[in-house]
DNA sequence: TGAAATCATACTGTTTTGGTAAGGATTCCA
DNA sequence: TGGAATCCTTACCAAAACAGTATGATTTCA
């Protein structure tokens, strides 16, 4: 169980097209500059997502990306698992459980089961219109107070 | 956020405590011997176990390490942070935050403290002395069923 | 055709992980 | 008193993961 700027970008590159799903597709680079992920890496995540069936790409000229689905059903956990790989246990699973030479009879494996089913439920809680929702909120009290400093 | 080996080994070595408490100091070597943890590397974990209070150490022949806490007052929060530090979100934490530019104004950032959140609370509310006795339990039955297979 | 954009693959420097090595310090027991 | 057992400390190391960079091919539009 890890979640790493893989992640982080991700959602924030996710969020950004469900914040501009009638705008047509979106390049990779102008998510990049938006939301200060370096361009190149932002195409790798890009890659993943894409095999994921999460966005579609449209190649060439004013090419870029858009959400394959309705954001309303794409949740974090979908994110996170096309970019990180499945989310299990990092600890005391598949073969590490022979670590401890008991297998099934071994009363830690549950606490990191229980662990990581905790997180699955957040993620899987959690949809990309609803952090779209938020962030427009976000946005536009903070224009209202004036811009953000940095 | 991140779940180890360290964790892995560290719990299990506690549990290995828990289940022993009445015996007097029980030796890393020993421990490393029961649950197939390498024995330098165990020793190194208690080191952190020690300085985080959670076991006490004692040195010369027939010396070792003992819950320094009843197993009821030790959770597995404590034996995860006092190994891997304190338990944040490894994505969008102090500096990172910056990465998107938002600071508080971020939308992303709150799925990352509820799932860290989730995992503080399982982590928290398991207690040692519910794994001891859940071990225990496991361990019985298995030995009437014959002995483990490696 | 040339610019814009995705797609694919390979490479790289840094950090983390999971140990190992070597020896020192302390305590018990014969 | 001298081992032997045990914890303590520090240093070292190889492999993997991480966070990108680099290069170039391919596709599309104007």
């Amino acid at each position: 169980m890890r979640l790493t700027a893989k992640s982080e970008y991700g959602l924030l590159a996710m969020i950004d097209l469900a914040c501009r799903i009638d705008q047509g597709p979106v390049s990779a680079r102008e998510i990049s500059d938006r939301q200060g992920i370096p361009a190149k890496y932002l195409e790798q995540l890009f890659v993943g997502l894409r095999k994921a069936g999460l966005v579609g790409a449209v190649r060439g000229a004013h090419g870029g990306f858009a959400l394959e689905r309705p954001a309303t059903d794409i949740t974090v956990l979908d994110v996170v698992e096309a970019l990180e790989g499945s989310l299990r246990p990092t600890v005391c699973d598949g073969d590490r459980a022979a670590v401890c030479g008991r297998g099934d009879a071994c009363a830690a494996a549950g606490v990191w089961d229980r662990a990581t089913s905790a997180v699955r439920e957040v993620l899987d809680s959690t949809t990309l219109a609803s952090l779209a929702r938020a962030q427009e909120v976000l946005d536009e009290s903070g224009a209202a107070r004036g811009p953000v400093e940095r």
